[in-house]
DNA sequence: TGACGATGGTTGCTAAAGAAACTAGTTTTC
DNA sequence: GAAAACTAGTTTCTTTAGCAACCATCGTCA
């Protein structure tokens, strides 16, 4: 009988099973992070990241935030379009191209965002005081490796059945699903 | 200036931020998963799930179902009713205590579910097959120390803002928004 | 130049998730 | 032994996420 901590096993069990135990530390840790700034400033996990992104960077298009923010168009749109109507960001037209609109925190904007980017590392700091800057790195090392072998993977099933790519999709899914 | 990978920085870079590290590695990992048992069966995380418990432990009330596979009662409720209309699991009163009942698989589920927890294995198998298994039990460990670490942080803020607590919930967020 | 395809971004629609309210049954307490 | 408190599970309602369709603008190529 295999070790209850092995990660490989021979008979599935949910609470040995990779991709449910990243699903549950996942948002059991983002569900502890959002405590932080949901409560005070009354936000989302799509907000938050905008904010972010764009405290680290000053200025950047909604296209590139999903980009770097792992997160869907649409999704962006309308976190963005909440923080602009709460004036912690605006946009500045680009005469080059007018598809496009530069955003940037605004002074209230980057006010918050000096709050939240410490208490955000603060809880970082938190959650990993108990792991060993060894053990922190590799755990980032096989996070990496996850995310490249997920995509191989899906790769490789969405080749074998021939799926359609849609460009613009981030958390692709089955398309019809039974409907009893 | 911190290697790209250095868990813990300085200053806030969402890449190198845990939080968000452990989500889209997690909804990564889930949706090349669900790649293979989404379009064969036409079934959803919670569903699998389900199954999976079903399978793993033959009978079960939808209480202890949500227990063990951490999901809401609610997505128990639903995702059971769905694959009882699909004759997939069956229900048997229990005549000590009618407000429960006991679900389990019927042949035709039983027989997906020997169908898919295989690949399921072998999905495991594949994601891990580059990961040294001394790095696998350690990266399991990590992430239990993570859970533990931010169950911790959460009840610590629920007590200093004295939050009422809610039995059963299981991803608690902030209650109001802020709707522009 | 001007049609056509591609691209950034928004909106509309549908599905899924959770909170709260509810139903039905059980345990506790006086 | 009945009212009150509690529990398992369902339903309703609201919010959120994502796909698809759309609008406006841009690049390309005839």
């Amino acid at each position: 009988m295999p070790a209850p901590s092995d990660p490989v096993d021979t008979v599935l069990e949910l609470e040995n099973f990779l991709p449910y135990q990243l699903n549950v530390c996942s948002s059991r840790v983002s569900e502890a992070l959002s405590r932080i700034y949901g409560e005070r400033y009354q936000i989302g996990v799509p907000e938050w990241r905008v904010l972010v992104t764009l405290g680290q960077f000053e200025t950047m298009t909604a296209k590139a935030i999903g980009l770097h923010s792992h997160m869907h168009k649409t999704k962006v749109s309308r976190a963005v379009a909440m923080l602009e109507r709460r004036k912690l960001i605006g946009r500045r037209a680009n005469r080059a191209d007018m598809r496009e609109a530069f955003l940037s925190l605004t002074p209230a904007g980057r006010e918050i965002y000096n709050d939240l980017a410490p208490s955000a590392l603060e809880f970082a700091r938190q959650l990993l005081d108990t792991i060993a800057p060894d053990d922190r790195a590799m755990f980032c090392r096989v996070m990496s490796k996850l995310n490249e072998r997920a995509d191989q993977i899906a790769r490789n099933i969405a080749k074998e059945i021939g799926e359609d790519r849609a460009e613009d999709r981030i958390n692709p899914v089955a398309k019809e699903r039974f409907r009893g």
